[in-house]
DNA sequence: GCTGTTTTGTTTGCATACAAATGATATGAA
DNA sequence: TTCATATCATTTGTATGCAAACAAAACAGC
């Protein structure tokens, strides 16, 4: 019953929380781009519920409030610009931030973002019951 | 009480599956990188495990293993051939393909990655008890 | 054998994602 | 006030990750 090295148990990649993540992942990016509008990225999506959210913000703000890196951030921004979603505009009171603010574009978008967003959660969770759904957010949350 | 129109539930970012599972992978990004030995990445990590367990492979067929694009798998076999942990071969029977091996280096490395992939399983999974990590595997794969 | 379709590998373009360094500006403490 | 420190925005470099297009080779059906 000793004498033998136990196995810790193999070491099985697909059962490694890492690489299930990058699978539920990945199934979600698809959904996202099949079912979203405007052909926004999952990080401009959230950036933009964020801006409205908060109101006016500086860049990095946005960047800690949407869990996305500064160098990120900056090119994120700048499509959202681009699409004129969002405009920026100086801070009087600290020369070295820009206020980033929706433009009337933006703003009106947002309300059809957000039952774009319930779709496609929707369909990610699919697979699973209420029940399931919650304990997943729950565990997931629980993890970060 | 009918009449107005029911606010289906707020819209919540913080609380949409592909928002949460950013915020776990973030964290779990930040562990591998922790604890990895050899400044691997998480897609050469399972790139090598999956050539270790296949044995010689296609790019394109490894790509299909390790669920990696197969533009991405380019880069990530490029770079692990740089480091001498894997190395590449004539298909004598057809002539599109190239056969990926693990070189001795890459060979000797296996089991220790293996340890190190428990380790940051562990790590990135600590807040949870042994039945929430059952769980958790169980309805991410369910949504893969 | 021919031919239409697939498969394999490559390249380009776009969009995250993070580390590290830099310059400009703010701010708090001496 | 001045100086050390912190914050803001930017830039560079590296690594995924996917879409789209391509050439070469293989294959399936006729």
């Amino acid at each position: 019953m000793a004498e033998t090295a136990e196995p810790v148990t193999e070491y099985v990649l697909d059962d490694q929380v890492g690489y299930v993540l990058r699978l539920a992942s990945q199934r979600h990016a698809i959904l996202f781009q099949k079912h979203v509008i405007g052909n926004l990225t999952p990080a401009q999506f959230s950036t933009l519920l964020r801006i409205s959210q908060h109101g006016a913000v500086s860049q990095n703000h946005l960047g800690r409030l949407a869990a996305t890196d500064v160098a990120t951030i900056k090119g994120v921004v700048d499509r959202l610009k681009a699409k004129k979603l969002i405009e920026t505009s100086a801070d009087k009171t600290d020369k070295r931030r820009t206020l980033i603010s929706l433009t009337a574009q933006g703003r009106e978008l947002i309300e059809k973002l957000k039952e774009n967003g319930r779709d496609i959660t929707e369909a990610t969770l699919a697979p699973l019951s209420p029940d399931e759904r919650s304990t997943l957010l729950r565990l997931l949350k629980k993890i970060s």
